[in-house]
DNA sequence: TCTAAAACTGACTGATCAATCAGTTAGTAT
DNA sequence: ATACTAACTGATTGATCAGTCAGTTTTAGA
């Protein structure tokens, strides 16, 4: 791995795992095996390495989405919907770090004043939201889901989703026992009258 | 106001909108129009100060949520649950520094080293969601109210309103207007066959 | 082989900040 | 008034850290 990539990859797994200002350069220079300069040269400044992660993040978990959306097809629009977020709990644990950071409130606070982390959040977002609401309109045709409207619904079910994934990395409480119940809890509220 | 609730005040503004790292016990002395060193003559450190927030907001919010539960009498136990969320709702809104203190990564990253934190900070989730699992109880009895599992049901709900609470306030979407369709969501969960 | 650019380096710097210190002032009981 | 304690203070300190600098090493093309 290039010198570049190694920091882009131990500089992600610090961020998410101990914070953006509770991680020092040295520390991920260390890490990296690499002079504390060297990322200076390869990034402006520190802001630049994190939304330079975000970028990755955001291109990595969007082609994930557009992977599994064109390999996999699906009964009817609310097995679709399940499909998602059963798809959006693997993802979180496959991608354990980028998703933690997701869940960091500097990323937040810099999309404040930054348009362009503002825009790789939204991004990211939107690809979630998107392929459920799509699948509830599908069901919607189908005759799979009833007639709820179907973008706040899609926010919903995806507040729920990410809610739960947030909970379980505090460790407050276990989200893997909860997997069964959420889909009946989908299932439930999509299901037509 | 004494000099010492001054400083717990404009703290939880400072430490809830910027962050633990990101607030300098110098912004707080000078917010509070207090010497930086009386801060210190109050709180041995800045965990201790954040610790004495964290113990203040547990008390304020069960307080809120005891008064809630004992000044309200509902039909049956759905509408129990509904009044819960959205009470839950109403005092985000009301308490906004505080519930935003809450979804603060420094709160649970000193949660992990530190009971005394994990114990408020479990005591405020458990209170709602034992409201939450509690009503469900009395809707099961009473027959508004499905066979679902009350208290997996009751973290998933919990899940739900906490993570659009969080959505909200990054601004990412905005939260009042699926209140009809979270309730609704709610209903059609736990609705009996 | 020579050359120029790209990649990389460790030592340094200036700013920031939590915490301390050596006191002063306000309050209270005798 | 006196003595004692609690409340409060501004100046200072030592540590940390993002970012810079003045170079050296590696790579690649002619």
């Amino acid at each position: 791995m290039s010198k570049k990539n190694l920091i882009l990859h131990h500089a992600t797994a610090l961020f998410a795992r101990k914070g953006f200002r509770e991680t020092s350069m040295a520390e991920v220079s260390q890490l990296s095996s690499v002079a504390s300069a060297t990322i200076f040269y390869h990034f402006a400044s520190k802001e630049e390495l994190v939304l330079a992660i975000l970028k990755r993040v955001k291109e990595a978990i969007v082609q994930n989405f557009e992977n599994y959306e064109s390999h996999h097809r699906f009964e009817n629009g609310l097995q679709a919907v399940q499909g998602a977020i059963s798809y959006y709990l693997d993802l979180a644990a496959e991608m354990e770090d980028e998703f933690l950071l997701l869940h960091r409130n500097f990323l937040y606070q810099l999309a404040e004043n930054n348009p362009v982390c503002r825009r790789h959040l939204e991004q990211i977002y939107n690809c979630l939201v998107d392929i459920i609401e799509r699948a509830i309109g599908v069901g919607q045709k189908d005759g799979s889901i009833g007639g709820v409207q179907a973008h706040k619904t899609a926010l919903i079910l995806f507040s729920t989703v990410d809610g739960i994934v947030r909970f379980n990395t505090y460790r407050l409480y276990d989200a893997g026992t909860l997997y069964q119940e959420l889909l009946e809890c989908c299932r439930r509220i999509l299901a037509p009258n």
